[in-house]
DNA sequence: CAGCATCCTTTGAGATACTG
DNA sequence: CAGTATCTCAAAGGATGCTG
C-alpha cells in the first residue's frame, strides 16, 4: 500500500483519453495541418504555403508523426518532380467534426 | 501587391480562431485542469493530488493564466489555514462540452 | 494551505543550407 | 518538389526551498 495505491483517489479514467488525444493534438501545428487537410488531398507544398509562419523542417516533422501516429496518409507519385499527397486516415477523419468544434472555442473567447 | 497580398490565397478564417482556441487550451496541462474543475469548485490541493505529476509552480502559473484568460474564476477565503478556490466562468463552463468531445479523439485512437 | 522565487533541464520550434 | 541535416534559441516545464 504505498501513497499512490489507485484506492487513495478514484482516478478519473477521462485523465488517460486526455493523455492520448493530447499525443494527437498537441503542438503548434497539429490542429492547423489536420483541419488543413480537411477532406480533401493535399499537397506538401500547398500545405507549406497555407502555413507561412511554419518552417520546412517543422512541417515535414509534423506530417511524418501525423502518419505514424495513423491520422494521415502519405501517397508519393514516382514523377519528376516529385509528389506527395496527404490525405487523413478514416480515424483521421473521425477527429474532423471534433477539431472544427474546437473553433468554437475560440469564438467563444473572441468576443 | 506583395506576395503575401490576401488575394493570393483565400486566407481560411478558422485559421484565426483556431489561434484564439490554443491560447485557452494549448500545453500540457490545460485539458486536464479544465476538464478536473468542471462543473464543481476545486482547491488548489484538490487538484494538485489530482495531478500527481505536476509541479506547484507548474499548476500555480496555469492557474493564473486561466484566471486571466477568463476561464477560471479564483475565489480567496480569509481563513487559517487559507482556502483557494476554483471554478469555471460563464465562458469557461461553455468549453466543457466542446473539451468533453475531445476524449472522443482519445479513444478513437486508443483503438 | 497556497502559493512565489530561483535555478536548472528538456523540448519544441525556427533559420538556413543542402539533396534525391 | 519534397524533403533532410545542422545548428541555434526560446519557451515550457520541473525541482526545491521559502513565505504570508
Amino acid at each position: 500500500m504505498t501513497k499512490n495505491d489507485q484506492h487513495d483517489l478514484p482516478v478519473n479514467p477521462d485523465l488517460v483519453l486526455i493523455g492520448q488525444a493530447l499525443k494527437i493534438i498537441s503542438g503548434k501545428w497539429r490542429l492547423y495541418i489536420i483541419l488543413l487537410v480537411g477532406d480533401e488531398t493535399r499537397r506538401y507544398s500547398e500545405l507549406n504555403e497555407s502555413l507561412p509562419a511554419i518552417s520546412e523542417k517543422v512541417l515535414a516533422g509534423e506530417l511524418k508523426a501525423l502518419v505514424a501516429l495513423g491520422v494521415l496518409d502519405r501517397k508519393v507519385y514516382a514523377e519528376i518532380p516529385p509528389r506527395v499527397e496527404y490525405t487523413l486516415t478514416s480515424k483521421g477523419r473521425l477527429t474532423l467534426p471534433i477539431l472544427k468544434q474546437i473553433l468554437e472555442i475560440g469564438r467563444i473567447f473572441n468576443y
